[in-house]
DNA sequence: CTGAAAGCGCTTACAG
DNA sequence: CTGAAAGCGCTTACAG
């Protein structure tokens, strides 16, 4: 009892001229044991006494003894640490992914290191300093890297895994949206509503997430009759989307449904929309693609697709940690479905916009 | 020329059977020198020869060696890594800040370990998890730590700097906007706009920043023979920006001026007034604070007050590797000054709405 | 200019 | 149940 008291007070807070930071040796000097059984102690080894565990544990505890995470790794060959590549931090949506990783990583005692980008192929360029830290496993969201990065990844026996990309390269693991489905459902929405001019507003070009959208959209329509679409090019911006609606609205024929690349976009051509006296569910419909917080705010009641972000997380993590624990990658492409949610952006079936004509054309057609 | 080929030949994308990952050992075997001159010729150490590390260079490029950043942090003692803890990081403000840490640490070739909390006071249960991988400084954004836990930082001589949070204990580095201050500008604004029914919609009334932006805006006010203001609280969302207005305009005498907490509520507030038919602009004044992207929407064209990010980066930023470097952090507290953005939901001074007489008046009051 | 050696702080067979 | 020892992959005095 007086000993324990008296180990307190040469606690690291209480004693400013102890080494700042404790070490197993110094736990086991005070205590007269070996390293070897501090470290068992504090790793709850079973083999070790309950009255050796508790002494040890305690003066940690007293101490302030934080283990030293990096002296492990060296020796286990494992950091416990995930590289995160993020591209484009900022835009609305991947902030939520961001967290879940974090969230679902911390829970399982995992460390997240990040880089993020604002270029899709800068993740070549920074791998080397992924690797010198031995990450784990690295998980890149919304970027891509060479396939010769990748083989480089695979020869360390670093397992990957790109979110919301995938290659055509069947040696890499990718969790996406199924984007392609994505914009299929759009277009039978447009249609089921009776819409007849359809736009299409793009992301960036160079976005897989962004042609596939459309592409799903088009092969929709074509499959209805629809050849017709109009094609505007934006970035992904709200900016862009507002002037890419502006110039569809300003045309003689203008569209009266606009599938727009993402939620932004679609904000943007909902705002151009209303400058214009267009009343926006009515006249014309839009939809958009993630399901960021500001589509269902009340003052935009944006109709979107929306990105089945928890489930692409567990998939991401399932894949990941199956090429952690296993040393054999599982190189599965998966594409989760997206789930259309109906707001007033989107006009509604049974209004009287729609013609009952049109209505049953359609369904009989699908039936 | 024939023995470099040959080397190629081996590197590690042509030979799977190799090692998957390559050490400086292998590569001072290979090359017939000592691991010593292997570390000096690829740290560029000048007493190398320029032959001898042509060799080495030469070699780890072609195997593809990449040095271990875990086994030199343990010797060096530094893991150039710098923790970030970042509360509510998916609120629209906080993504730029990690983007902008995380760009500016990558260019001093410092890496990031991220965590992120949902709670202001989660932090004190991460430390243990954040020191045990040894970061040589920390960043806690949008929240605080107990004064036990930054004396524990201190002890360990692990620098910690607060981004927009600070407290009372003299010994902890903080940066944030001056949220005081920046309360005055919109009250002054507000004031000069001729307006005369005030109203606050409070974030959460935990935070700091919520309270200095009332603060400073209710102190201004009372200044100017304004005592009484309505308040209304929020919680920093979208919605409840949206119910608070909603029910400040139902009353009696409504408000002409609203002063939010942060840009989203003002957002939620801005909506809740057009949707009553409210002329936000003119009838009505609402500034925000940020400066978010959404703010400048032409949707929305929200007055806002910007918040010097780079700024308070930088100084961040300084005042980290202060500590870092010297040891001895440096301790200040640094409240960096906000810029009013005139857009329209603010009423312009010289509007018919602000009569001449109340213009005088302050102007005269002023002078 | 180069090498042999110590050592960072742990984990983990191996031996008792 | 515990300890002595090896070793993870580097950096860096120290010596030549």
């Amino acid at each position: 009892m007086t000993a324990r008291t008296e180990r307190r007070k040469t606690s690291s807070l209480a004693n400013p001229t102890r080494s700042s930071r404790v070490t197993s040796v110094e736990i086991a000097r005070e205590l007269g044991v070996s390293q070897s059984t501090v470290s068992r102690a504090l790793s709850d080894d079973p083999r070790i006494a309950q009255a050796t565990r508790e002494r040890v544990q305690t003066l940690a505890r007293d101490w302030g003894y934080t283990p030293n995470a990096i002296a492990r790794s060296l020796i286990t060959k494992r950091t416990n640490i995930v590289g995160i590549v993020m591209n484009e931090i900022t835009s609305p949506f991947y902030p939520f992914v961001l967290e879940k990783f974090s969230k679902e990583l911390h829970a399982r005692g995992w460390r997240v290191l990040l880089f993020t980008t604002d270029a899709e192929h800068e993740v070549d360029d920074l791998l080397p300093m992924i690797l010198e830290y031995q990450v784990d496993g690295l998980i890149v969201a919304s970027a891509t890297l060479s396939s010769a990065m990748s083989q480089e990844l695979s020869q360390r026996g670093t397992p990957l895994v790109l979110f919301n990309r995938y290659t055509r390269d069947a040696r890499v693991a990718a969790v996406s949206c199924d984007n392609r489905a994505g914009g299929r459902v759009v277009a039978d929405a447009l249609l089921e509503a009776g819409h007849e001019r359809f736009a299409f507003i793009a992301g960036r070009s160079d976005t897989s997430t962004s042609r596939d959208r459309e592409a799903g959209f088009l092969e929709c329509l074509l499959e209805h009759g629809v050849s017709d679409v109009m094609l505007e090019t934006g970035n992904f911006s709200y900016e862009s989307g507002f002037a890419a609606a502006d110039r569809l609205l300003a045309l003689p024929t203008a569209p009266d449904a606009m599938f727009c690349a993402n939620d932004i976009t679609a904000l943007g051509a909902l705002d151009a929309a209303r400058q214009r006296g267009v009343r926006v569910g009515t006249d014309l419909s839009i939809v958009g693609f993630d399901d960021i917080p500001a589509a269902s705010w009340s003052g935009y009641a944006l109709a979107t697709v929306r990105q089945p972000v928890d489930a692409m997380i567990a998939s991401s993590l399932e894949l990941l940690f199956r090429g952690i624990d296993s040393a054999q990658s599982s190189l599965e492409s998966r594409f989760l479905p997206g789930e259309l949610i109906r707001r007033a952006s989107l006009r509604d079936v049974f209004s009287d916009a729609s013609s009952n004509a049109t209505k049953r054309s359609r369904k009989a057609a699908r039936g």
